[in-house]
Order: C-alpha cells, then structure tokens, then sequence
DNA sequence: TTTACATATTCCCATATTGGAATATAATAT
DNA sequence: ATATTATATTCCAATATGGGAATATGTAAA
C-alpha cells in the first residue's frame, strides 16, 4: 500500500505547504485563478492543480463566472483536523499552568511573610 | 519534486491516520512499544516504522529502559499545526456569531416591548 | 469565424510512500 | 554460552506525488 492520496482527507491535503498558503489567501477573499497565480508568482497550472485538490476534498468551492472561476475558502471542512488537535492543547499548556500556579504559591508566601 | 516526506514536518508526518492514532493514545499514557502493539492490534515492525517517523518529527521522544524503549508524546510539536489552523475557526464560526447577534437583539426588543 | 483570454489537463520524471515478510540488533535471563 | 524477549531494519511491491512543459478546453471579444 502506498501513501493516501492527497485527495484522501484534509490532512493529507493540507500537508503541502503550498496548498495551505492557497487557502489562507483565500481566507481573505474570493479569487480568480489568474488573480492568485500573481499574487502567489506561480505558474498558471500549479495553481489549477493544487485548487484542483482542494476542490477535491472541499476546502474550496468554485463559481464560474463568465470565463474565469472564482474560488473560495471552506473553512467547515477544516474542522477535522481543528477538532483533533485542539484537545492536545492542554498538554503544552499544562506546564505553563502548573508554572503560573507555583508563582502564585510564590507571591502568597511573600505576602504571608510581609503580614506576618 | 515528490511529495514531501513525512519526516519533513507535523503536517507531513500526521496526514497519515495511523500515526494521529498512535499520537492519541501517547497523548495518555507514555508506553512500549510491545504496549502499543497490544493497545493497537497492529503487527510489531509496524508500530515501529511509525513511531521511527514521528520521532523523526520531534512528536514523541524515546526513552530506554532495560531491554524496553518507551515512547511518550511531545505535544508542543503540534503546536504549528494548531496556530495554523485555529485563525480559521473564526469563519465557520462567524455565522454562529451572526445568530448570536440576531437572537440578542430580538431579546432587546422583546425587552423594549415589555416596558414600553 | 477568427482571435484572445482564462483555466484545466496530459505527459513526463524522480522520489517517497505503506505494509508485509524476513531478518538483524540489543538486552536480559537461564 | 545460549535461549528468550523487545525492538529496529531491510527488502519488496504497488502507488501516488509535485513540478515543468506542452497542450487542450471553454468563453468572450473583434
């Protein structure tokens, strides 16, 4: 068995580098392939393929209108990988936590020395 | 260009759904790897082939003891996964906000109705 | 209808993959 | 020293990739 597809879920989509720089240019607003092949300086294919992708696992809708097409964002189907990663949050947290927590016990002792 | 590898960066090296699985359960408990082939039911070189990946990655760090190595998750390495993607959560939020807002102000005026 | 513009698709190559089977390495126990 | 346990590595196959170049498709303008 090879590697999943790039199609196969937004994880393996967005695990190139420049499809995510794709969708946060889109997360600004709507765009033309032509408008982002300048604003990103790639070619004109390179583009199509990687929204071609993104179509593909719905991180992007198309609208055509007249002869160009205009993409956007759909940040929904981004959930996926937001719901997976946010719980591990805590985890690099925690120390941070458990930091603050022990300053605390620190000023309190201050204070307990200072009333005392 | 191929695709990158999956030791290149988080995103690359969890695209793949077995190794998220592997996060997960490391995420609880730090474990052998024989632990982990009992926990996950796959074959022994599988898990770690996996596991020689993430560490790769910096997702999990290895710690010998007698003949066992035990593998323990190190969180903070999907925090870019996590910066990138939760700037995002706002727009499928947006509209739940927009609801919010909605539904306030017909409150308001409910309220307004009352002690007119 | 011909020309110009906007975008998608095809063909190519080098590269890396996952999983299975077999085997190697390393550490402990007998 | 040898057997046993725990883990890593190698070899294999099928598959998919991303980028470049060239080309096809589709739409509108002259």
């Amino acid at each position: 068995m090879a590697r999943a597809p790039t199609t196969f879920d937004p994880f393996n989509a967005v695990a190139e580098p420049k499809r995510r720089q794709l969708l946060e240019v889109l997360g600004t607003s709507e765009s033309a392939v032509n408008e982002l092949v300048e604003k990103l300086g790639w070619t004109q294919p390179m583009v199509s393929k990687h929204l071609g992708v993104l179509k593909q696992v719905g991180l992007v809708n198309e609208r055509r209108v007249g002869r160009q097409r205009l993409y956007r964002l759909n940040a929904e189907a981004l959930k996926p990988i937001y719901d997976w990663v946010t719980p591990f949050e805590q985890l690099w947290n925690a120390r941070y936590e458990r930091l603050d927590q022990l300053l605390q016990n620190l000023q309190e002792e201050k204070k307990n020395v200072r009333t005392k």
